[in-house]
RNA sequence: GUGGGCGUAGCUCAGCUGGUUAGAGCGACAGGUUGUGGCCCUGUAGGUCGCGGGUUCGAAUCCCGUCGCUCACCCCA
């Protein structure tokens, strides 16, 4: 066991070899997949005023408020760790004048929220998400759902469904809530505890609670859209038209509500059968945040690289080879002599692209072949007293066992030769 | 924040109802080949049994606490 010191906080994990190897090819797919789209990358801070997230997520969401890390920082000002997205981007795209106002970005990277942690939940987890700035139109939010379709198709994904919903328009919302709570509290007896707090703070989360009571309660109410408005539901329509013309399948889900509340119009999550209790993948939604005065639209979603990741490696997709990165070249050095001999020859050979490995420090002969053979490494350069007198080394093919002296002057040539040969063989069907 | 399960070597684990020097497999390292891997054989290193307290002649084993991991609730990606 380690010391408690050397190890990371609760629900922070380091990411490393091999399962790191994951991490970036879903990053490499993710670049591809947005160039298509002509999307750009934005980054910003991890670090921003708590009040930014507060008033656009909203400071009745559970996310808020007791989830958030909030804290003081030097100059006394009230920051917090980036609880999601949305918020940081938006504030950046708002800052850009009229053209950030129809932007379309992406990003990717560290989130923070401080629950207990669980399969498919830590408290940084990485989310890589999207953004399309612009007025309410159902084809952008098909494109934007196509997207994320293709994304996940991008990463070999199969078997995720997507269940989507309509929120009804800023108009409908405060009418949807009213009617809610109306039918809600005549009812009231049979809620949960949770669900009687809900009816003053947030009605529409009822709809969604888990408990067997209240989901009783939620089947005797009618369709949501009954609130709504007639142009709410012709643009729900026009969506699902769209869906069904592009041949994207999805499944209706009426009392799907999401947890934010800067959500309107168009929301869905994404799920996989295989992932257990945290089996959301990906989530997103209309939107209109006011921000320092301006209100923005747009349409986006995140999604979680974490569950992307495990669902991968549950479909049997992602068994990403390690060799994929290993050495190419391994050097054997017998002698401190050799060992400074090899070191420089290894470096000639990393200047022109192999990949290199090999101990410079004197372990028996016996040793160093077993870490090359460990190593993966196609060829070996073994090299003595023998061989220094005489200006060679011995080149061994590890695949035949053949070994052959090799004059210094043509060492790199001869290794650059034969690598690059096995290379165009061999790689077919690597992602080298 | 609430509840369940689990903490023994680098890894995966064994250790029966408390009994003396805490084990195995894999891995690592070394030797068998004075300078040659993948197989085989031999050996070596590595453990405050998560931590603290209690019960007992005696605790890895039983009890309490604590920390950590994990799963679930809740919430969400």
């Amino acid at each position: 066991m380690k010391p408690e010191k050397l190890q990371p906080l609760p629900g922070m994990n380091d990411l490393q070899f091999p399962e790191i190897l994951h991490w970036q090819h879903v990053e490499e797919v993710a670049r591809n997949v947005f160039g298509r789209f002509g999307l750009r990358e934005v980054r910003t801070p991890l670090l921003e005023r708590a009040e930014l997230f507060e008033r656009s997520i909203g400071d009745t969401t559970d996310v808020v408020q007791k989830e958030m890390y909030v804290f003081e920082d030097r100059g006394g000002r009230r920051v917090a760790l980036r609880p999601e997205g949305t918020a940081g981007v938006l504030r950046n795209l708002a800052g850009r004048g009229p053209e950030g106002r129809a932007e379309r970005v992406y990003y990717m990277g560290p989130m923070f929220r401080s629950e207990r942690p669980q399969a498919g939940r830590r408290r940084q987890f990485h989310q890589i998400g999207v953004e399309i700035l612009g007025p309410a139109e159902p084809l952008v939010d098909a494109e934007c759902i196509v997207l994320q379709v293709l994304l996940l198709e991008a990463f070999g994904l199969k078997k995720f469904g997507l269940r989507l919903n309509t929120r009804g328009s800023e108009k409908d919302l405060p009418r949807l809530r009213r009617s809610l709570r109306d039918l809600l509290e005549s009812r009231q007896a049979r809620l949960c505890e949770d669900c009687r707090r809900r009816l003053q703070s947030n009605v529409l989360r009822i709809l969604d609670c888990k408990q067997e009571t209240c989901q009783a309660v939620v089947r005797e109410l009618p369709p949501l859209d009954e609130f709504m408005s007639q142009e709410s539901r012709d643009y729900f329509n026009r969506l699902e038209r769209a869906l069904d013309e592009i041949g994207i399948s999805y499944e209706r889900e009426p009392r799907l509500i999401r947890g934010l509340d800067y959500y309107l119009h168009t929301i869905w999550e994404i799920f996989h059968p295989a992932l257990g209790a945290q089996d959301a993948i990906s989530g997103g939604g209309r939107y209109r945040v006011d921000l320092g005065g301006e209100s923005i639209e747009g349409i986006g979603f995140a999604l979680g690289m974490e569950r992307v990741i495990e669902a991968l490696q549950a479909e049997g997709a992602g068994a990403l080879s390690a060799a994929t990165d290993g050495p190419q070249v391994w050097l054997v050095s017998i002698g401190r002599d050799a060992a400074l001999a090899n070191l420089a020859l290894a470096t000639d050979l990393r200047r022109k692209g192999l990949h290199c490995g090999g101990e410079f420090q004197s372990r028996s002969a016996k040793a160093q072949m077993r870490a090359a053979g460990r190593s993966g490494a196609e060829l070996v350069i073994v090299r003595g007293s023998a061989e220094i007198e005489r200006g060679t080394v011995v080149l061994k093919d590890m695949k035949t066992g053949n070994e052959d002296a090799v004059p210094l002057t043509e060492i790199v040539e001869t290794v650059l030769g034969r690598v690059n040969r096995e290379a165009g063989h061999d790689t077919a069907g690597t992602s080298r």
